[in-house]
DNA sequence: AAAACGGGGCC
DNA sequence: GGCCCAGTTTT
């Protein structure tokens, strides 16, 4: 059975011993050459490619957890206009930066982001610490994001393990157990990590190259549906490709499923003014501006809100990684003491400063507003 | 080990 | 309608 640990190979959890070891779990050496060869001819330009401000190749990494490339193309470069160094950053009221952030998601990253700068401020000089501990004890800042800007901003022989390197790495080992596993995922680290250090080692290119090259396989050949294995330069050693299971790995757990909320969203207009409110600054969308809003029936914006809900402009459905709200944008009155909460200009709303969950909500307003 | 945490593109 | 993306933190 497979209780039997001591027949296993111990670097790709395959069922016999196995070449894996040689190299003590590194790549071979032609599988590295192939890969760095590839990866000069064929990286995409991207505006942080080739960046040398350490800041700056911070921000990317950020920005680019579990993000499109896409999505960050559209926001890097007015991110780092408007907060152009680690001091700007830290100086910068945090609505600012969230505003910056409005669209990309996981606000927390920016709120981490701007606490780390304001600690890299104030403990290491204005600037992103070379060392690799000083650097993963900074808020936010999470074993891949280590690896990634440590190896890309200062050539350090550390992995950068993130959803490509392993479905990268669990095709070409052939891992069949689901990456959720423990047992896989110190397999994946440790083939990262003896592969990035013989890179080093052997000074056949920078690390951060080999860490990009790495996951740019995993965005242009190696990708989640129809890899492109014929385009491969790692094809010949790749055991699932040999095996016809490339697709079918690596093994996905079953996701939990997401509940849904009834969600009454406020629209008070006065003097052709909105109201907004700040989001509490836990949970979810923590921080953002926002519609008023709450769980339940319409009526519940009144005991929230001092909001008196009149009629319905819009309903929408908008999904969240782990929950849906069922979302309905009620025009209101005030009726108490008008809550606390900044009164906007439509056109405010509309120019991304703003959670993309309230959307339908913002354009249902500025069409109700402009046919009377 | 699982859940919280966004948004969007793609099939 | 589900999957997955250059993840981290908390439970």
């Amino acid at each position: 059975m497979s209780n039997d640990r001591q027949a296993r190979c111990a670097v790709c959890l395959g069922a016999q011993p196995c070449g894996c070891a040689e190299n003590g779990g590194a790549l071979a050496l032609p599988v590295r050459e192939a890969l760095l060869s590839w990866y000069l001819e064929h990286a995409r330009s991207l505006p942080w490619r080739g960046e040398l401000d350490p800041y700056r190749i911070w921000v990317s990494e950020v920005m680019l957890q579990q993000t499109r490339v896409g999505a960050v193309l559209e926001r890097y470069e007015r991110f780092l206009e408007r907060f152009p160094s680690l001091a700007a950053l830290a100086r910068a009221p945090e609505s600012a930066v969230l505003e910056a952030w409005a669209g990309l998601g996981y606000y927390r990253r920016a709120q981490k982001l701007q606490q780390a700068a304001r600690v890299c401020v104030q403990r290491h000089g204005g600037q992103v610490p070379a060392d690799p501990r000083a650097f993963a004890a900074l808020p936010g800042v999470g074993s891949y994001t280590v690896g990634a800007v440590q190896s890309i901003a200062f050539d350090a022989p550390l992995p950068a393990v993130d959803g490509n390197v392993i479905r990268v790495l669990s095709r070409l080992l052939c891992l069949e157990q689901p990456p959720a596993k423990a047992a896989v995922r110190r397999v994946i680290e440790r083939v990262a990590r003896c592969s990035v250090e013989a890179v080093a080692r052997e000074q056949q290119r920078p690390t951060g190259d080999w860490n990009q090259a790495l996951m740019e396989l995993g965005a242009q050949r190696c990708t989640p549906r129809a890899p492109r294995c014929e385009a491969c330069p790692l094809a010949p050693w790749c055991r699932a490709r040999a095996r016809g299971c490339a697709e079918a790995l690596p093994r996905r757990t079953a996701r939990a499923e997401r509940p849904e909320v009834a969600l009454a969203v406020a629209c008070a207009v006065r003097d052709a003014r909105v109201l907004v409110v700040r989001r509490p600054p836990g949970g979810l969308l923590a921080g953002t501006w926002g519609l008023p809003a709450a769980a339940g029936p319409p009526e519940v914006l009144e005991s929230a809100f001092g909001l008196r809900p009149g009629r319905e402009l819009v309903r929408w459905r908008h999904v969240f990684s782990h929950r849906v709200w069922n979302a309905r944008a009620l025009l209101c009155t005030v009726v108490g003491t008008p809550p606390r909460g900044a009164w906007w200009p439509l056109a405010e709303l509309r120019t991304e400063r703003f959670p993309s969950a309230f959307r339908p909500a913002v354009q249902a307003l500025a069409d109700a507003l402009a046919v009377p």
